[in-house]
DNA sequence: CCTCGCTTTGCAAGCGCTTGCAAATTGCTG
DNA sequence: CAGCAATTTGCAAGCGCTTGCAAAGCGAGG
């Protein structure tokens, strides 16, 4: 038999540590899984273990019948910060319960979803995290049918009943524009996110609300349709500035499409806030570094990541773990990026 | 013995294609591995595994001493767009050979490097990719002796002799400044990177470099230390306006850091590149985005991961092969940040 | 002090695969 | 057409672990 590779000499394993413990390999499999044994033996083991340098072999683990203690993590991309805060926090609740993360990109399998569900759930991992999943259903589906663990992350409103991690959308949509309204501005541009995505339509219905709460008219001139990345919203705020009367604030989608705004507004000459303000969504890190600083709602991307992982992890454990929804709240947090309208059209 | 999961019933092994296809398991496996199987046979296997819809169980393989087809990427962070175009071309290149990808975020298990590579390597990846990582010697002396198959990327001028890729940084940093130069400008301001690393310093090298060549004296003061981040430079940025002759452009050593100087310009009143030249390095995807343009030193990062991952390859196939050290040129993509200065001060 | 039920322990089997070894087959050569 | 080397093939073992099962240990009730 060939060794895997030409690795160490002294690959420590549960019989090494039984030996040196002086107890049955099949007690050290016990401590290890936290099986009954008795208080002296397991003290025994956990010393033999920590002297040897004991690190468990994964594959054998899982191939045995054990978890792998791997969770799977289907996102998009990585370079958008957004997923990298929902990442950032699930890794965060994994380090906790020493698990690893297999990181997979959905690009380069377009439209093979349950193919590729198929080997990934076969594969490694105890559980899969699905990160607002372009094609979720399909996902979903070969998921379901295989009883696998599985929790979506910022994926609400689907038809299905599903284990799912959201934040308030609407809520946070409908905060946003009642300050600026609060601040006494009466026109308010938005540019929308991704419409096919459930969190962007709920935003922009949170603008609605708010506006016919405050029983503000609904110009349809004020929304433009974009996709949460900057050079779309770039185009957009242009769009709204070349109004006939255009908006004195705009309440972007989230905070790369506001950075578009910015660009586009200072591209003109304006000032922010003092000619318009803008508000953003997410709170990305960023938010905070850019001049002005920027006014947004944050929704709590890390926190997502993190309960999304330890409702995976009960899934994991216990299979017939009822069926939750998890929906954390937003915040506005108020920086510098908007006040009050120059030309106050107060009431 | 219980089933790994309550995973759906047709859970295909070799021996299910065997049967199928009327042969042994092992000429299954051997088909799997490319080993040396008769024509018909293999076809017929190949035809078997298809209809049945087989997938390699990726932990079996490796535990019985075959590769385990994932390798490991370690990286501190992804929020980063550096590392993520890396990831990318790591996993471009993966896609086309199978191979899947384990990610580690490094900090949270600082100073631990030893111990934990000797986790990772025991426990999965067939081979290891280091991205500029922190503490490199650490790591390369678990690695090394493990004889383990890794590549550093982007991390050279280390003392050891070791796999690795990188471009070509003190030559961009020379071509950077010199187009600055060749547009007339004479107090060219340069912020540079993290000195911990050898990019930052060779960038700034090359810097001096093109100074000295050109005839042109290197005023300290126009030389600020950053970080790569964009706070950093944004203050950097505002020492170097504050200067009493201030500089007519400003090379910052990062795209990240250029948009940080643009903030502190804009922050002044003044326009880019009218007022001021902006120069920046790596060309990630938001330099072309932002307005106007960035001009700036491309690295190809997404190519510099493929290389990597082929580099990797080779190791793990070939434990043997020569240590190879792979240099990737930059380049200089020209924009809209930069322009002569406004008082030409040419000689 | 024996018996019963509970817990702790050890043994063996097996997870799905790779590969050394030996047997079977093939293709040549003389 | 026998005889030999070079393939191709199958069998069995084993990678490191988990866990069912049965044996052993233990405290308490009779």
């Amino acid at each position: 038999m060939m060794q895997k590779s030409p690795i160490s000499p002294q690959d420590i394993t549960i019989y090494d540590v039984a030996r040196e413990a002086g107890v049955s390999y099949s007690t050290v499999s016990r401590v290890i899984n936290n099986k009954g044994v008795s208080a002296d033996k397991r003290e025994r083991v956990l010393r033999a273990m920590a002297e040897l340098g004991y690190v468990a072999n994964l594959q054998a683990r899982s191939l045995a019948g054990g978890k792998s203690h791997i969770i799977g993590l289907l996102v998009h991309s990585l370079s958008i910060e957004y997923f990298d805060e929902i990442a950032r926090g699930v890794d965060d609740e994994l380090a906790a319960i020493s698990y690893d993360l297999m990181l997979y990109t959905t690009h380069r399998r377009k439209g093979r979803e349950s193919a590729y569900v198929a080997k990934v759930t076969r594969n490694l991992v105890d559980g899969l995290l699905l990160v607002l999943p372009r094609n979720a259903e399909a996902y979903l589906q070969a998921l379901g049918h295989r009883r696998f663990p599985h929790v979506l992350v910022d994926h609400q409103g689907l038809g299905f009943d599903v284990p799912s991690v959201g934040a308030t959308n609407q809520q946070g949509g409908y905060d946003g524009t009642s300050y600026l309204i609060t601040l006494g501005h009466r026109r308010i541009g938005f540019i929308t996110g991704d419409l096919t995505l459930g969190c962007a339509r709920d935003r922009l219905a949170g603008y609605h609300e708010a506006l016919s709460d405050a029983g503000l008219p609904a110009d349809p001139a004020l929304i433009c349709e974009g996709n949460f990345l900057q050079p779309q919203a770039f185009s957009c705020a242009n769009e709204l500035l070349n109004l006939a009367e255009p908006p004195t604030a705009i309440f972007a989608s989230n905070d790369v499409s506001a950075f578009g705004v910015m660009e586009a507004v200072r591209n003109r000459g304006l000032r922010i806030p003092d000619d318009i303000s803008i508000l953003g969504f997410d709170d990305i890190s960023q938010a905070a570094q850019v001049h002005p600083s920027l006014t947004t709602v944050r929704q709590p991307l890390a926190e997502m990541g993190r309960a999304a992982a330890r409702l995976l992890f009960t899934y994991i454990n216990q299979p017939d773990a009822a069926i939750k929804q998890i929906v954390l709240p937003t915040e506005l947090i108020i920086r510098q990026s908007c006040q009050p309208p120059a030309k106050s059209t107060l009431a």
